[in-house]
DNA sequence: GGCCAGGACACCA
DNA sequence: TGGTGTCATGGC
């Protein structure tokens, strides 16, 4: 068993980055087109793709479901996989109007657990993109798990490398206080690390969680000879 | 020039 | 149910 637990790695990570205050940008529906379009891309790309839409003046949910498919694409495509994005903004905006007149006030009225659901039966939102717009866009408790989540804990011997989204999340939610505001800086604070220094570090030898990636590590991750 | 990045879906065995 | 292929640009 890991001896750090997450509650003392989110307050040796916040006190080493201070308060992340995620997620990145000014409104609620650019958070939502974020969370779409940084699915496996780097954030720089989706700033991009963002700049290209607020450069055409079309940063709202009317304006960019009237806009032509390919139009669309051609401004997300900074962000890679930029036909498929295309059609799961379009995807998520018709929602969007069809459920709740293209206002965040009236989705954010709904609970979390059936909202949940239905941001999931939106094709081309998954797990991780639903719980980004809950928890950035909306203020909802639901903790994001990422690649950098799954790889940081799995690190410190918390988990399996191959832990699914739902393991990863229960794990973590179980040992942590159910906060909004905590599961949105956590998770802030576990990318910020990543980016920073875990990302070309297999051991964390320079890591800020240097002391708790020795904790943390198992007796049978632990290499041998090492204790 | 190769590898990787804050996924999700379709298809197949 | 799990594994594999596909979607694609941009930075290092």
């Amino acid at each position: 068993m890991p001896v750090s637990t997450p509650r003392i790695i989110y307050r040796v990570l916040r006190s080493h980055y201070g308060h992340q205050h995620w997620w990145p940008g000014d409104t609620p529906f650019e958070i939502i087109l974020g969370a779409i379009l940084t699915q496996s891309c780097s954030w720089s790309n989706v700033e991009k793709a963002i700049m290209n839409i607020k450069h055409v003046r079309a940063l709202s949910p009317k304006t960019l479901i009237a806009m032509p498919l390919s139009r669309l694409a051609s401004l997300v495509r900074p962000s890679g996989y930029f036909n498929q994005k295309a059609k799961k903004i379009r995807a998520f905006l018709s929602f969007f109007s069809a459920q709740y007149g293209s206002s965040i006030a009236r989705m954010k009225k709904k609970r979390l657990a059936p909202l949940r659901e239905e941001l999931l039966s939106i094709w081309g939102v998954g797990k991780e993109t639903a719980d980004s717009i809950l928890c950035y866009a909306l203020s909802k408790p639901a903790l994001v798990i990422d690649a950098y989540t799954r790889r940081l804990f799995h690190r410190l011997g918390h988990t399996a490398e191959d832990a699914s989204y739902d393991e990863l999340q229960d794990y973590l939610t179980a040992r942590l206080p159910r906060s909004t505001a905590l599961y949105n800086d956590f998770h802030a604070q576990v990318v910020i690390h990543c980016k920073d220094v875990c990302r070309t570090k297999p051991k964390c030898d320079r890591c800020t969680l240097s002391k708790i990636c020795r904790w943390g590590m198992s007796a049978r991750n632990r290499p041998a000879g090492k204790k």
